[in-house]
DNA sequence: GCTGAAAACACAGACCC
DNA sequence: GGGTCTGTGTTTTCAGC
């Protein structure tokens, strides 16, 4: 599907404010609205749009340590870590990376004794490499333009 | 600020369509549309939520590699390419992490020709090491509870 | 893709429990 | 703290062009 320029104006918006209405969005990139739902309409058939979600600020919800936890995983493990770690609520995201049997994972914690105890429960599919998000150079950025 | 089980509810139900109205969340979680109301304006300012963003599927628009580029900063130049990074479009993340001046970093690309360029930019900065995202078992997962 | 309409809906406020 | 009701305003959707 194509992806024109007003289609990533539109993208833009959604992505800024996808709580916005229709006519909101339609005045900001100089369509009517109705234009603007058809395009929507055909992005999220086209599986462009995968949906809208709230962002929630972690600290404030009182997880102020984020981590990144690397995990080489013990032989024969695999199926079973990957059951696993869909069920732990620390843990945002987990992507099987290239090299090693190699997972990376994204999760928030309290404070340095949630860590540890997250660790140990991790530690059993394998041997854990920990770093924790000193800060966040650039995060959520909006793709509202092609690249 | 304290939330409680309804605004969880209130919480997963934005985090799975932050486009749905008022009075659909007010249904879902079994409150009144002007209780959902002053629940969210509270979350809201209490920096809880951080804003409303549309999921964009990167593979749909023509970027199917997704790579955690993390690069070994070269000495003297952390400050130039916190400020570059930020301008480079293929790179939605970049955190510094704990341990050897360290950036980790997520982006999209078209392909390894696209990926090889990106690496070439980023190479003038430091040391890159270039996993690629295989499959991702959990991500954009929703927080629809306390833990 | 635009305009114009109608219909539906959502939102905000006041008031009460 | 929450609920209900009502009025107002807006949004959305459907025509036709």
């Amino acid at each position: 599907m194509k992806v024109d320029k007003l289609n990533w104006l539109i993208l833009g918006q959604l992505q800024s404010n996808a709580r916005a209405s229709l006519t909101e969005i339609a005045k900001k990139v100089g369509l009517s609205s109705p234009s603007v739902a058809e395009r929507i309409q055909k992005m999220e058939d086209a599986g462009i749009i995968d949906g809208y979600t709230a962002k929630l600020n972690m600290e404030s919800l009182g997880y102020s340590l984020g981590v990144y936890i690397s995990i080489k995983i013990r032989f024969g493990q695999v199926e079973k870590f990957t059951e696993y770690i869909k069920t732990v609520p620390e843990i945002l995201e987990c992507h099987k990376l290239t090299g090693n049997d190699c997972m990376l994972m994204k999760g928030y914690v309290r404070d340095p004794k949630h860590l540890e105890a997250l660790n140990l429960k991790l530690a059993h599919y394998g041997e854990l490499t920990t770093s924790l998000i000193l800060s966040s150079i650039v995060d959520s950025k909006i793709y509202s333009t092609n690249f």
